[in-house]
This record gives structure tokens, sequence and C-alpha cells, in this order.
DNA sequence: AACTATTTATAAGA
DNA sequence: TTCTTATAAATAGTT
């Protein structure tokens, strides 16, 4: 659009690029922002912004909708939401409830994808509001820890290969297998070693 | 634009909104494409989908480039473009190599929060393909394991307020700690069986 | 960065 | 719904 059609290729030059971006850019997240009002719809624009330096990417509307939208949490409420108006470490505490509620019920349905995503989301949550609690310390490990025990005991069992046979066609149980590593911000060492005493 | 100016809020007539929807999406998804050609900007649109069962939501141009920008890996090759002509495993064995060159780098250098950023990229790339070799498994576990040993000597070492207090300030190794979790298809588990077993 | 001539996007209507 | 069309918005080239 403009005075003269143009091709959709690569501009060339660099102030007309750079001119070409910054508004089209502005102009694409003014009609996310848009749609997203108009039909009730989540959504997410990233855009790599080389010519910026605070940010590579800008993102609309948020970075954690990203994530969600990413980890498949179309039915989740929003974690956002709950953060502007309640203390971040009680939300977090209701989350790791959550995540240990929600793994105690995967253990028993076999639905471990479900639990790789959850913790997935969870960590990254954590990451975002750079801050854990003992009480979320302790919940990771907890949860860490008895990943790390399901594997090591799927491990042993696969050591007869004829096991192996047999079960993997009779037992749904089997069927996915995982480890979990959890990111700690080292300021929280303390506050695990905290939790464990607090046990 | 349009026959009539209209304000941006929440259409209520369903036909309508769907109508809006379906055509704002497209172009969105139209300007995105057009942006990232003309200034060679990488970018993800992703808008959610109420109204398809298929997926619940689109993503342009794709998930794994939503997944590097989200992680901050603006510098690094895209994963996709060179898995389109190589072989799938060699691709992993490529990356678990350097995964694990990167990991000795940091020990010694005391960066884990590059190795943070590796090991997620390298989980979302595995996952994404859907299949890993012996040789990743062996890798994963190699890099899980020496993630939890140090965990478990820092969190030994922290267990005396004393040490931590004179140590914190003296040993930048301790600035941070992490624990690693790994996401293992099941139908990889023998592949780690076959690699523990041959290492 | 601000200004237009045009091209595009799109709100209603069919 | 999808297509059409009158009009609002976006934008290429210019200042």
């Amino acid at each position: 659009m403009g005075k003269q059609k143009t091709n959709i290729e690569f501009i060339a030059k660099d102030s007309r690029r750079r001119a070409t971006f910054k508004q089209r850019k502005e102009n694409i997240f003014k009609k996310a922002s848009e749609l997203s009002t108009l039909c009730d719809v989540r959504m997410c624009v990233i855009i790599d912004n080389p010519y910026e330096q605070r940010y590579g990417y800008e993102v609309l509307p948020s970075e954690q909708e990203a994530i969600e939208l990413l980890h498949g949490f179309h039915g989740m409420p929003s974690r956002k939401k709950s953060a502007k108006t309640t203390n971040p470490e009680e939300v977090m505490q209701q989350q790791i409830r959550k995540a240990q509620e929600q793994l105690l019920k995967l253990e028993l349905e076999n639905h471990e994808l479900e639990l790789e995503i959850l913790m997935h989301e969870y960590m990254d949550g954590a990451r975002a509001m750079n801050e854990i609690s003992p009480e979320e310390a302790r919940g990771i490990l907890w949860v860490a820890e008895k990943r790390l025990r399901v594997v090591e005991a799927r491990i042993d069992m696969l050591s007869s290969k004829a096991d192996y046979a047999e079960n993997s066609t009779t037992q749904p149980f089997m069927q996915e297998t995982s480890e979990i590593v959890v990111h700690l911000k080292n300021e929280n060492v303390e506050k695990i070693q905290e939790a464990r005493v607090g046990n």
C-alpha cells in the first residue's frame, strides 16, 4: 500500500528497511491487539528486533501468554492475572500444591506427558518471577526426586529384554518415562536447605 | 476499516465475530509474513483458534521459531534448517556433543545459566523430533547426573551456615545451582539401556 | 518524524 | 458462510 505497490522482498536500503520495520511492527501489534479484543482470543506476537539492544524481541500481550500458548495451556486460568492482586509467594505456593496434586493424579493415571507440560510451565513461571519460596523449593525437589526414582525403577525393569517385550504390550504404565530437571537460582539454595530441615 | 468505523470491543454477534476473526487472523499472518520477508526478521504469531478443533492455535512461521525466540537464541543457527537436509539422528548427535562440550566449559567457568538455556533448547529440540539416539540418551543422562551431583554437593556445603556466609562472598563457583530434568519418550528407555551397556 | 497518493484491509450488506 | 463494495487504515515515497 502506498504511493506505489511494492513487491514483498528484502529491502536493501537500510534506512528504508528500518522505517518500514518500525511502522509495520507497530501495526502488527496493533492489529493483534484489536483482534484479541474483538474476538476475545488469546494470541501472542513475537518479533525479533535487530535494531534495539534492550530486548531482542518484543512480545504481545506477554511472554507468559506465549509460554502458555506454546505449552498448550488453553484451558488454564492465567497466572499473570492472579499475580497482580496476590502476593507472589502465595501464588507460587498455590501452584506447587496444584503441581503436586496433579502429579499424584498423573502417577495414577499414566499421563506423564501432562506432567511434563505442567512442570515446564511451572518452571517457566518460577523463573519469570525470579524468586521461589521454601515451599516451592521443597515441592520442586519432591517432584524431581520422585520422577528420578520412577525413571530408575523403569530402567532396572528394562534390564531384562524379555520382561520389556512382555510388558510393553500389556502395561500402559510403561508407555513413557521421563526424568525431571529443575533449575534453581543460587540464592534459593538456602531456602531448599531450610525446607529440608523444616520438613 | 470498512463501511463504518467500529469501536474495538468484543463483537457480541457470533456469526459476525467468526467472520471478523477469520478475516483478521488471515491478514495478521499475511502482514507478519510480509514484514519477515521485507526486513529479514524472525518472528512468530500464535493465535488461539477457538473455532477449530484440530489445532488450538496457529503459529507462523513455526513452533520451533517461537521456542527459540522465547528462549532468546537469536545468535544460534536454526535447528530447523539443518534438520531438513540432514539425518535427524546426526543432527541430534552433533547437538549432544555440543551440549557436553559447552557443559564442560561452563563447569570451569561457572556459567551455569548458559547451560540451563542450552539444555532447555536441546530438550525442546529432542521433543520436537520425537526421537533420540543412544548417544543422545547417554549424553542427557550424563549431563543430568552431573548436575545432580553438583547440586547435592552444594547443598551439603550449605548445611553449615557459617561455611555459607564465608563462601558466598569469596567463591564465585557458588553463585548458582541447578538440578536438571530431562524428559524422554518411553520408546527411548531401551536406547538408554543400550547406551549404558555400551558405555 | 511528518505528509499524501495509493494500496489494503475490512464492516456491512447481499 | 462466502462474496461484494463503500469506506477506513496502512503505508511507500517524499519532505
